[in-house]
DNA sequence: GTCAAACGTTTGTCTTGGACATTTACAAAA
DNA sequence: TTTTGTAAATGTCCAAGACAAACGTTTGAC
């Protein structure tokens, strides 16, 4: 994921740097590297939504490149984060700002939360680092590895990813708590790995899918219940995964997409994973975007929810009893 | 985004997936976004390449768009790799494959490599993941916190980027070498860790430097340092870094560079970093690229090895001792 | 009423070649 | 030695056109 504030002092050069201004102006304009980066759309889409719809207009430099301002940077983002909701530009593009944000915010519902995910939301915007390390350590103790996991991991992370769309959390806001939880997940899992223990699993996503979390938490479960994990990390393509799986000797390949990854994506990348893995290979997909697939895939589990998880080895294990 | 029809499978489309490839030819022709993400050239730079230095050569596919076969990809990946030690372009996109990775393997030295390296190394490439666990746990033990980190992670590290740049390592090894790791030290980092000790240091990277496992490293010996850490992970622009120094308070901030940052946009980026950082707060600069820097920095701590960060504390700590 | 195939629309990526900003390398001057 | 200048090198940006893939809607079948 990326940015969140709206007025980016600096950056103002391609590589990131406030360019040194010469003539000293604002240090919040950006060039359309910058504004890649911060919006997170390419420079082809920017300069061809420009000339599409005549937004966004950027000023030009002495040289004629294109320089953003504040406004249409914010403007861009908001209307970047309703596109990965699966709005489609030219509906919402002539919108202005504020009503963007009232897209944004009106379906998610604001108090689904349950009051422990809001105090830690509160513990997060604080910046109470000690504070939040304990008390997600003592939820864990308390609640067991895998009740920590579906009551407070998800939906917590859930509510950070919703409030940093929303503006509400600064980047390093949300880099700190992933950063934290995935310390917490991970010497979890280790602690409770047991050894060579069939099913054995293996771990990804494909690429551009980075969300992290989401692979740990199917990991914890996994394990929990006994299973094997190869854990790739993120964004493998699917030609490495036929061979990872092949060279790993996996029974299932496992693979987590997020609420951001386009359905449509995620339905032919199975489908052709499927056809590129050996039948005996087993292959889960599972995440908010697969929740959302209305459809079943065939010869593809989805796995619409992490409670599931448990199940779904059981099984495996009563289909492969006696090797 | 995707064309699915051409035979191009494989990444070849910027998505990831591979096309069918009815004609089932070779599954590793690279469309330009794959290849852009495959040799980290941007698509600008692999056109004015082939228009300038005759060099790559894609073919085209029925619709004229480029596509690379897998041994100028291989070329490429060298070509860059050479760049990001300071070689230029012009100089060696001439030379075949063999010379560019003599002329890599040269300075390195091959047999740097201890035979405790190459042993892991052999570990990897077999894809034995219990022994691969198990070695690296020993050795950890073995070591100790710190001699683990300098004298085997950071060595195993390099040595696993080279094999992956030199194309002798598939995507998936590389990233499962990266998890196991990343598991290893995330867990020591935990149980090492003393609460609430000076210095605070915040640890992260700027955007575009993704190299995770260097910051663990050093989160590892500063915690061994009984230093607190404020990890964010990696990507942090300017502006946020500042906002989270002063959210938390940090006495120091830590910023890791990898060896493929650009030696220029580093100094920059730290010189301006430190004009919006309070004079108060310390800048250390650390990682394969700052070791390549020749003048200093005025206002920012060099960190050229790793070894040099418990004097960094100790000296922090004499700076500061009454507070 | 549900599913699926077929169509039009929308949208993003790729193409070309030119222009020029920014670096780097090297030589001359202080 | 360090600084400054200049030429060569290298990468980024621009424009407009083309078209494949994604999307949504309508139509047709069961």
């Amino acid at each position: 994921m990326d940015k969140t504030e709206v007025a980016v002092p600096d950056r103002a050069n391609p590589k990131g740097f406030v360019a040194p201004a010469p003539n000293a102006n604002d240090a919040t304009l950006l060039s359309i590297s910058a504004a890649e980066r911060d919006t997170g759309l390419s420079k082809d889409v920017l300069r061809m939504w420009e000339r599409r719809y005549r937004f966004p207009k950027p000023l030009r430099d002495k040289h004629d490149e294109r320089i953003y301002p504040p406004d249409q940077v914010a403007k861009l983002r908001a209307i970047k984060r309703l596109m990965d909701r699966g709005f489609r530009p030219g509906k919402i593009i002539g919108l202005s700002l504020d009503d963007l944000n009232a897209l944004g915010s009106a379906p998610t519902g604001g108090p689904t939360h349950d009051s422990k995910v809001e105090a830690i939301l509160l513990l997060i915007r604080n910046h109470q680092l000690p504070e939040l390390r304990q008390r997600l350590n003592q939820l864990l103790m308390r609640q067991g590895l895998q009740r920590f996991i579906f009551e407070t991991v998800a939906p917590l992370t859930t509510a950070v990813g919703d409030a940093w769309v929303r503006g509400e959390f600064a980047v390093f806001e949300e880099h700190l708590y992933t950063e934290q939880i995935q310390s917490l997940l991970r010497n979890a899992i280790a602690s409770a790995q047991t050894h060579n223990k069939p099913p054995r699993v293996l771990l990804t996503s494909f690429p551009t899918e980075q969300h992290k979390l989401g692979l740990l938490m199917v990991e914890a479960m996994l394990v929990v219940d006994g299973a094997t994990c190869i854990p790739l990390g993120t964004e493998i393509p699917a030609p490495e995964i036929v061979r990872a799986s092949a060279a790993h000797r996996a029974d299932v390949v496992a693979l987590s997409f997020s609420a951001a990854y386009p359905e449509r994506q995620a339905g032919t990348g199975l489908r052709h994973l499927r056809a590129h893995l050996p039948r005996e290979v087993d292959l889960w997909a599972g995440g908010a975007c697969v929740r959302r697939l209305r459809k079943s895939i065939d010869g593809v589990v989805l796995v619409r929810s992490l409670e599931q998880i448990g199940t779904l080895v059981a099984d495996w294990r009563a289909a492969h009893g006696e090797e």
